[in-house]
DNA sequence: TGTTCCCGCCAACGA
DNA sequence: TCGTTGGCGGGAACA
């Protein structure tokens, strides 16, 4: 009824319900967030070729507006209104968001109709209150007026690197009236942007949009400003104070048994040094230098973690405002505007320190860390360690070079390929000419989950290497996409997105150390750990059986893959605005896939399957031959496959494969199936070990959210059985479950686990269930490791039947991984003129069509001359689930190396 | 009840 | 003078 109401006066006369609007509205429809109705004003998002003209939008009013508008700006205006035309332009056009705010204001306009065609502003008088509680209710929730979301409705209209020669001019007037907000809205928006390089402003009301591409640069000078600002020192002394305080408030007085005076003033604020705030000026408090500081604090803290209080404070000193709980209010306040933006951007993320005196709200970093590089470091930090580099590590270390290089240097990929090749060629200590053996691998979840060979013995220079070797968030999973589609930016971090659904992304464990708990491999090096402690970067040894961190990372990785689906992720590509929200992504996410068609449930199963981590064996042509791409391997190709069909060159597949050691590959689609075919083709290649499947449940530290990590580490059927001389991929389905479901639950290790392990040196007998220590994580720590049909409750769907549907997210780790450091890394001859690893990354979760194909980084660098030949195979499925409570992740990792 | 942050007043700014 | 910009804080939605 309503509806037909709604349609009825739209059809009769679609002006004039634009006009009854303004005048709803009255006088605050200038002021007003506006959006419902102008939604209807403009049916169609605007683009920025759109202009509009306020001037006209601004005379609706019954007696300026003409019966026959004048000119509309509106295209629907300009088209015929035939009840189905206005109809289709009305839903077609509008967002979801409009949609449903279009809903809400058809339930409005019956009443409206009621008073014939014009109505004037005295209409809402006649409502009925029912009416009026109807559209209440009916009314855009809180959450949907967001600034967050309309950041990001915002960003998605442009994309994250325009071309150079693109000039993208924002109009506020026109970015207000296609969002349908006030412009003062807009304002917090430019700001934040503005003050990342993101945008800048060209004139009144106009700024040009430069997109991402010199963040990493403007993040670097904020980080430097922020270290000679001393911020890192200044927030560790307001913890320290806070602390003391805390403690003195929760009866817990010091020794001296009297309440510091500082603790006094920080609590009621009235610390006595703080200037008078008169010598502000409207600048220094502006939004704009706010989030400057705000972020230079996240950069220079070591945890990248900021609580809002401390930033609050800090930033309240700095404006030498006078410390009152007003201020503190009004900052707080502030920040999270600015919050709001910066997560849009996928810059931070919200999370809650939890102390011993309550949860506090925070935002942790989760944007790039390694700006601070240049690109030349980058090489060098890269040739540092190359002598304890595999050439494929390497290789995938060049990969991501080359990545950052084109992303984040004002070069093209080739440039940047030519640049790391100069630098490659002139360094003597080429890992093509010492490779070693010994060392595994670390898995960087974190940003891009790449793979790193850990030496034993970490040395000062890993520890660099390690530390300084993160990739941005934003890296894709796709090294060749760009560094972030907006699109994906803004939707992966939306705001609204469930918190459960990130659980586990959010989960951080800062100091994951385990003391070689398996043969003295299973764990991440404290080196690692502590190096990394600054990003949280978790990491995950090859060489350690498994050790999984989740963390941020599984954020980053989620935000990573979507931006795989990102249609902007080629440089320079713009984004399609009409991208489904996140949270109507994500909704789907939690939605069955049984039903889904194999390349819609890809892409679901990117983002719902669990994560999975693989760590194939070492490279061979072997592996190659398993390529899923194999005749026998047909029936159940991977979606990943089938994309990679589409996208990647046959020649260039077993390397995009073989770098999957190097980021997580975004293959989605059935992860265990994939991982089964590779297997099946592998056996035949006489896999020497057998796949692994363990659980490893890692109870997360104070400061992690509460999450646990569940491994599965038994023997998975799909786990991928690499032949011998081949690195055997470990299968490990993980699930991560909150801390309260686990409890705290013993170390168990299955005795399928120890069996590849047992071949090496020092490997755990195939004993009962082990305890491992877990020294990073507190005495709580646990491990779990067990067959995957033992622990996890989803394994068993996990399994052949339809691997798709459970599509755990997997990691192909490096090839080699030395169950012991006395292991010395099968140089094989193949190996050895092997081409370096690439990165793939394919699939985009998004349906294979055409369109969703995009393009994935297959680039091979320093491809030897043997290397063409003997591509490197490396499976990767990855799958993360989003279930509301837990994540399922299946690692793959070599069971140990074939000789 | 505390957190989060929308909303819009109104003053600074600047053409 | 007037339009733009944006600081600011009340107060309501939300958890």
């Amino acid at each position: 009824m309503e509806v037909n109401c709604l349609t009825l006066k739209d059809l009769i006369n679609p002006r004039q319900s634009r006009l009854d609007f303004a005048i709803e509205d009255g006088e605050n429809a200038q002021k007003e967030n506006i959006f419902v109705d102008r939604s209807r004003m403009a049916p169609k998002t605007p683009i920025k070729n759109e202009p509009i003209d306020l001037s006209k939008q601004k005379i609706f009013t019954p007696e300026r507006n003409p019966i026959t508008p004048v000119k509309l700006v509106d295209r629907q205006q300009a088209e015929p209104w035939t009840p189905t035309a206005n109809l289709k332009v009305l839903i077609s056009a509008a967002s979801p968001d409009i949609r449903d705010r279009e809903k809400k204001k058809g339930l409005f306009r019956p009443i409206e109709n009621k008073d014939g065609a014009f109505t004037d502003s005295l209409q809402l008088d006649v409502v009925g209150d029912s009416a009026v509680d109807e559209f209440e209710k009916q009314r855009p929730s809180r959450k949907q007026k967001s600034l967050g979301l309309l950041c990001q409705k915002f960003l998605a209209r442009y994309p994250s690197y325009p071309l150079s020669t693109e000039k993208t001019t924002i109009s506020l007037d026109e970015v207000a009236v296609s969002l349908g907000v006030e412009r003062r809205r807009i304002y917090d928006i430019v700001n934040v942007l503005e003050s990342l390089h993101l945008v800048s402003r060209v004139a009144k009301n106009q700024y040009g949009w430069h997109g991402r591409q010199s963040l990493p640069k403007t993040l670097r000078s904020l980080q430097r400003l922020g270290e000679e600002q001393k911020y890192e020192e200044q927030m560790a002394h307001l913890q320290q104070k806070e602390l003391e305080l805390m403690d003195y408030k929760l009866g817990e007085r010091k020794k001296d048994g009297c309440p510091d005076s500082q603790d006094q003033q920080l609590l009621d604020f009235s610390e006595p040094d703080y200037p008078s705030s008169s010598a502000n000026s409207r600048k220094d408090k502006s939004l704009r230098i706010m989030s400057q500081k705000f972020v230079m604090l996240f950069l220079v803290s070591k945890t990248k973690i900021v609580t809002l209080d401390v930033a609050a404070k800090i930033l309240i000193e700095e404006s030498q405002d006078t410390p009152d709980h007003s201020k503190f209010k009004t900052k707080v306040r502030r920040l999270y505007d600015i919050a709001n933006v910066l997560t849009s951007l996928a810059l931070i993320k919200k999370v809650h320190v939890t102390e011993e005196r309550g949860r506090k709200p925070a935002f942790k970093w989760i944007g790039p860390v390694d700006f601070s590089s240049s690109d030349e470091e980058l090489v060098d930090v890269s040739a540092s360690v190359l002598p304890e580099l595999k050439r494929e590590t390497y290789g995938q270390i060049q990969v991501c070079a080359k990545q950052r290089l084109a992303r984040h240097g004002s070069f093209s990929t080739v440039q940047a390929s030519e640049r790391i090749q100069r630098k490659v060629n002139s360094e003597p200590s080429s890992p093509y000419k010492e490779e070693q053996g010994s060392g595994g691998y670390s898995l960087e979840i974190g940003s891009l989950a790449a793979v790193y060979r850990q030496k034993i013995e970490d040395s000062s220079q890993r520890k660099a290497f390690v530390s300084k070797r993160v990739m941005p968030p934003s890296g894709s999973l796709d090294p060749a996409a760009p560094f972030h589609g907006l699109s994906v930016d803004s939707e992966y971090s939306a705001n609204p997105l469930p918190h459960q659904v990130f659980s586990v992304a959010q989960t951080d464990l800062q100091a994951f150390s385990m003391q070689n708990s398996l043969t003295g491999r299973m764990s991440v090096s404290p080196a690692l750990a502590a190096s990394d402690m600054e990003t949280l970067k978790p990491a995950l040894l090859a060489g350690q059986p498994v050790v999984y961190v989740p963390s941020t990372s599984l954020f980053m990785l989620y935000g990573s893959l979507q931006e795989g689906l990102s249609p902007g992720s080629s440089s320079g590509s713009e984004r399609d605005p009409s991208t489904p929200s996140v949270q109507k992504r994500l909704g789907e996410e939690k939605r069955p896939q049984e039903e889904e068609p194999a390349t819609k449930r890809q892409s679901r199963d990117y983002e719902d399957s669990p994560l999975a981590l693989v760590v194939p064996k070492k490279p061979s042509e072997s592996t190659v031959v398993a390529s899923p791409r194999t005749p026998h391997n047909s029936g159940s190709v991977p979606l990943e496959d089938i994309h990679m069909e589409a996208q990647v060159s046959a020649a260039e597949e077993p390397s995009a494969k073989a770098t999957a050691n190097c980021f997580v590959s975004s293959e989605w689609g059935n992860p265990s199936g994939d991982t089964e075919i590779e297997k099946s083709s592998k056996e035949n290649e006489s896999t020497k070990e057998p796949s692994l499947q363990q659980y490893l449940y890692v109870q997360s530290p104070a400061g992690l959210n509460g999450f646990n990590v569940l491994l599965s580490g038994g023997q998975n059927p799909h786990a991928v059985g690499p032949p011998s001389g081949q690195l055997p991929s470990l299968s490990i389905p993980c699930m991560v479950l909150p801390s309260p479901t686990l409890g705290s639950f013993p170390v168990l290790y299955s005795p399928t686990m120890a069996r590849p392990l047992s071949s090496a040196p020092g490997a755990l007998p195939n004993a009962g269930p082990v305890n491992f220590g877990l020294p990073g994580l507190g005495s709580t720590a646990h491990l779990l490791i067990g067959p995957a049909n033992m622990v996890n409750p989803k394994s068993s769907a996990l399994p052949s039947a339809d691997p798709q549907l459970q599509g755990p997210l997997s990691l192909n780790m490096s090839p080699e991984m030395p169950r012991s450091h006395n292991i010395i890394q099968p140089e094989s001859p193949v190996y050895a003129g092997h081409p370096v690893p690439i990165v793939k990354l394919q699939q985009s979760p998004v349906p294979v069509t055409p369109k969703s194909i995009r393009r994935t980084h297959r680039e091979t660098f320093f491809k030897t001359p043997g290397s063409l030949g003997d591509p490197v195979l490396r499976r990767r499925e990855r799958n993360l689930t989003r279930n509301t409570s837990s994540a399922q992740r299946r690692l793959e990792i070599p069971s140990s190396e074939a000789d």
